[in-house]
DNA sequence: ATGAAAGCGCTAACAG
DNA sequence: CTGTTAGCGCTTTCAT
């Protein structure tokens, strides 16, 4: 961050309490109180209109710095994302922190920094300079972080990431639970043999949907089958390329590791001929938009919640939500029916 | 914006100037010169050396609220969105706009709005009590805009969006520019019978890009054929819809007014057995990554540049762009070649 | 019922 | 070379 040597142009805002007092013939204490609607103190409903007319005639707006000044606190939230632009996602969390905090009466201050510390540091530092309430943290897929040190000066929280044992307070989503969710979708249709095209990434949803998967599978007394369960790269890409495989294992249902990776299945099922729902039923994760609610057949897959997790995040800052440090809270990922699940053939 | 009773918890930075004047046993003056490296001050280097020891080992930080008090003016640049959500697209403006504003030494402060007229009002309203250098204000698809009148009470810029007569300073995507790269980028491969799938939906970008798309054909002696443009939902479903009609034109390639638009047009052409780009050339718009560049062959297509558009606007903003009042600065639509695109068979 | 005054953390003259 | 002082706009006792 580079400081421009031109100051800012002061825009001052034209109109003080002083002023406000000064044209209603009242001290700046009085034009104060009605300024804040103080009911507790006791002052003539005269002086009160007169004032209040001076506020609006003047358009008096009250200088937030120097309340904040006073105050000794801000009403900032700060978040730091480690990469808004690469993926749809970031900007739900933005979004889901944005409203949680304006709620409270909270506003947000975000800083970008593509993964780069330095940026990473001067982020946290300026925000740490505007006595921010405190920081959420956020990456835009799920993993494990390191907190950086300067956030331990302020109070903070992971979002969509987790450094364990670092005494820290982290909201991700259930990746376990969503990957039951997604298979139980499945189950509940009548599938029995279910194929799962995991991710060849390692992070935490690459172990949790397995387990949720299999948690599923177990539960309905379904035998886990490892042959059914393979790793592709978890795009377009490694759908398609995934497509034989998963026709050759005789099953009648898959469950894909994210939306991008069904939506590369379905282009090579169609080019061998098969129809979904109807040969093969699928579902996704994410539940990205633009592609799941517009491919043919839409596409069911289970939620990312990134919108909750953003909000969440504040609310466990605030302290509106409870948790503990080094307690993860998780946020459910739940299900999104659309036409891509039908009951067996053999049904 | 409900606040909450309970104020914000004071977080007081522990040390203040104050605090290191005593310390280091100067005046608060000769600490405020050396934090801020005001070189044209003389102090010994053994008094300076001496400071900022002490601010090192007590961990000062400048209170922002303070310095921005006494300076008038504040760092912080607003960026209002209509939906940060709804759209990968709000994302990159954010981005775009958080990049530059740092790189000048601004920080920004985000409100999305959802379109909700009373949220705008309070977020701008909250902007303006922090003492904005100015404010951004974004729509998440290029449209015409009404200025909300408290706007005015600061500099703004209206991003991706514009109020025409409003005097006020506007930056969006060149569309018209942008329809004439897509045809260009088949025309240069030869084709010469072009059809253009447009959306039903009213907006600067359709008229843009269809003006666009005459442009390009006519330096190229291509007569205009009305009967070779279209109009159809500007999503998957649109685009799949058009096929057949697309289909019998006895076309070679196909402009479709966005990416969406190519997805749905991919799986209807798969379906009626024609390839891309052997039998038909297709250049999208947008280029929705997450799309584009999965689509199999991966789209070529013309880049929507909220990046960009979110940079410039706090370039303009900030006078470093010129820009005059009701003359909108127009950013280019670049291409972004992929392999959807081929010669025309008969050649 | 209202006003005077102190002070939040910092900067910028102006003295010495 | 360095310290004193006067605010920036606002809140909040404490007097009156």
């Amino acid at each position: 961050m580079t400081q421009d040597s031109k100051a800012p142009t002061p825009r001052r805002s034209a109109v003080t309490l002083n002023d406000i007092a000064k044209a209603a013939g009242v001290s700046v204490a009085t034009a104060s109180f009605v300024a804040n609607g103080k009911r507790d103190v006791r002052l003539t409903d005269e002086t009160r209109d007169r004032v209040q007319r001076v506020i609006d005639e003047l358009g008096y707006r009250p200088n937030a710095m120097a309340k904040n000044l006073v105050s000794g606190g801000s009403r900032f939230i700060g978040l730091v994302a480690d990469a808004i632009a690469t993926t749809p996602f970031a900007g739900q969390i933005i979004h889901g922190a944005q409203d949680e905090a304006w709620k409270h009466g909270y506003v947000l201050l975000v800083a970008n920094t593509e993964g780069n510390e330095p940026a990473e540091r001067e982020a946290i530092s300026m925000m740490l300079e505007h006595q921010v309430r405190g920081i959420l943290y956020s990456t835009w897929f799920h993993r494990a972080a390191d907190v950086p040190t300067a956030l331990r000066e302020t109070d903070f929280v992971m979002v969509n990431c987790y450094s364990p044992g670092a005494d820290s307070r982290a909201v991700v989503p259930d990746e376990v639970h969503g990957g039951f969710t997604a298979t139980r979708m499945l189950i509940d249709q009548g599938h029995r043999r279910i194929a799962f095209i995991n991710t060849t990434s390692i992070a935490p949803a690459r172990a949790g949907r397995l387990a949720g998967y299999r948690q599923a599978l177990a539960e309905a007394g379904i035998e886990f089958d490892p042959a059914l369960v393979s790793d592709a790269q978890p795009d377009q890409e490694g759908g398609f390329a995934s497509v034989d495989a998963i026709l050759s294992l005789g099953v009648t249902a898959v469950f894909c590791h994210n939306d991008r990776v069904a939506m590369g299945l379905y282009d090579g099922v169609r080019e061998r001929g098969r129809s979904i729902p109807d040969d093969i039923a699928v579902v996704g994760f994410d539940n990205q938009e633009v592609i799941s609610a517009h491919l043919r057949p839409p596409l069911s897959t289970v939620q990312l919640p990134h919108y909750e997790l953003g909000a969440a995040g504040v609310r466990v800052l605030l302290g509106i939500d409870p948790s503990t440090p080094d307690q993860l809270v998780q946020i459910m990922c739940p299900p999104v029916e659309r036409q891509s699940i039908g009951a067996p053939r053999s049904i």
